[in-house]
DNA sequence: ACTGGCACTCGCAATCTTGGAGTGCCAGCC
DNA sequence: GGCTGGCACTCCAAGATTGCGAGTGCCAGT
């Protein structure tokens, strides 16, 4: 059966008073506090239909009502309106990130804007490398038959790794080795390295085969087969805040938290899109987060996502405030890769 | 008034007892579970002294007792053993940190070991930059007025630096520059680079002064100003586990623990000792870690320390076990770090 | 110097009580 | 048919009360 409006707003009312308030809310209260037109009797009847629908539930008999997951996705998806920033946040954003010196500089004050505005923990993943684009390429010679590859990115990123060479290679060929590798990889995404690698190799006269090959595993390796993406924290002292609903599983939210693997799994994003999601409750897949609620998107240079950044929190959080934080912040950080 | 040997069995035994029960510890069971050879009359009369003197103290009256800071201090100093450890703590030790790829992967890894090991919360510093030797330095011509510095540190570290030279320089000079850097550099230590570097510049052809003191101040700043030391934490999850006694205190802990700087303060180590601290209670002057403690140590490849790691947890914790935990995984560290 | 005994204290947990907020439902009203 | 006021009912939360038991301090006796 289809909501009608009036139920539609007893269930927006009832989510915002319950994320405002923390406690259950009743026919009364609501009337008193929204302007509904009505009395609390009809109200009352909206919420059994509510109730039946599975958008709210009582915790108790003759308890107030609260959102169910269901409800709060409802509420998401068609209810509320992204709450535009206010000009201090904004303020505070600009201010927060404008001086940052490096990619961990600006990693690191990102997550923790991200948990200052929002009140919740921060998470920001590190740009991934497979979607950065090569900004420059160096062989350093360390000796005759060992390189250094230095790899920087548009993001910011420095790979270096060394590489043992089969012969000995004098340091005009590095030299030329160097143009055309440059030649052939900067500007190139990551993500498409292997091929133009294997171009490479398969391009290079036979003399020198060898020393390409071992450069080529040694570039692939720099390349893409780091899988450890890393991430950073902030903002786990915002759970121990409302203790209340969390209590024992306090524990194993930290736990989790320090599954990194796991945390990446959650804000991961699509390379192409930078859609902002939003995962409720028992939506989400990892067992020690049920009962709470992660706003991601992605980020990076034009709408290109390279990496995630997002916000863990309770399921009665803010979510239209959360998630114009989480989309303004990421988009903040985005022009910022892009600048430089 | 000394304490005379029975006391001090009785204080060690209440400390004993109340890290293995977290109870105030009472006369009867002192005496059933030690065997002291008294009756439960006369523990009393020596915790009434015990009592008198700061030692211990009551919750409540008609409680049993617990164990003050200065109990705890006297005991660490004066009253425990370190505890050997387990082969299994041995081998769970060499497990985790072999395999170790790079430098963040042994911090990440030793980290972690520790919390584990010591179900505590566990902080490691990276290698203090000023502390570690050089074990190379390269140049790399960019452009013609363009020069990549790369350094890399007996520790594992490795920096670059962008260098803009005020004049163009053939890359016969660079290769010179290199060499020469490279033989007055190698092997020095870090904290002795501003001489070093100054006597280069001081002692260079007065052609090339414009392009050494440019290279100067860049490998000064790689060297030396780079004061945001970092860190790597875990086993947070483990300060929800004694919920009972962090209680409200838990946010103001998760708080100062995400403030590197005062975590920082509280590991750091001189540089040529590797003495383990102890720090109980509020002896350690973080207002938000009042009534934690910290066992914290250097680490470093033979016995010169190049950064601290410790951990951090409630005063009531095993401390022969905590100090015999980290002074192994510290030791161990240093040694894989000596090694490559 | 140590011990057994005894009166006393006091926190803790269990039980009970009470007040109030909130509900569901029904009969009446527009 | 949808809305409303009224009413009986439910049940949590917060206080008050109580009993129990662990533990102490002190004293007299060995």
């Amino acid at each position: 059966m289809p909501l009608d409006d009036r139920k539609l707003d007893v269930l927006r009312a009832i989510v915002e008073d319950y994320v405002a308030t923390q406690e259950p809310v009743g026919s009364r209260a609501l009337v008193e506090r929204h302007h509904l037109r009505v009395s609390p009797a009809t109200v009352r009847n909206d919420m059994a239909v509510l109730e039946d629908e599975g958008y709210i539930r009582q915790p108790h008999t003759s308890a107030g009502r609260v959102p169910t997951d269901r409800g709060y996705r409802l509420f998401v998806d068609k209810l509320s309106t992204i709450k535009p920033l206010s000009p201090a946040e904004r303020r505070a954003i600009e201010r927060f990130l404008v001086g940052a010196v490096d990619l961990d500089d600006v990693v690191h004050r990102t997550v923790r804007l991200l948990a200052q505005l929002t009140r919740q923990v921060a998470v920001v993943q590190y740009p991934i490398l497979t979607r950065s684009a090569v900004r420059h390429l160096e062989l350093v010679p360390i000796s005759t038959t060992r390189l250094m590859v230095v790899m920087i990115t548009d993001t910011g990123r420095v790979e270096q790794r060394l590489v043992d060479l089969p012969a000995p290679v004098p340091e005009v060929e590095v030299t030329e080795l160097r143009s055309t590798i440059n030649e052939r990889l900067v500007g190139k995404y990551l993500a498409d390295a292997p091929i133009l690698v294997q171009a490479l190799v398969d391009d290079a006269e036979p003399a020198r085969r060898g020393t390409l090959v071992a450069l080529a595993s040694v570039l692939l390796e720099t390349m893409v087969e780091r899988t450890d993406e890393r991430l950073a924290l902030a903002g786990t002292a915002n759970l121990a805040r409302g203790l209340f609903d969390f209590q024992g599983s306090l524990r194993s939210i930290l736990e989790a938290l320090e599954e990194e693997v796991v945390l990446l799994k959650l804000i991961a994003t699509e390379p192409s899109t930078a859609v902002t999601r939003v995962l409720i409750g028992d939506e989400n897949e990892i067992e020690h987060l049920r009962g709470t609620s992660i706003v991601s998107t992605g980020y990076g240079p034009g709408s290109r996502a390279v990496g995630g950044m997002g916000v863990l929190g309770p399921t009665r959080m803010d979510y239209p405030a959360t998630i114009a934080t989480v989309n303004a912040v990421a988009r903040y950080v985005g022009e910022l890769l892009a600048q430089n």
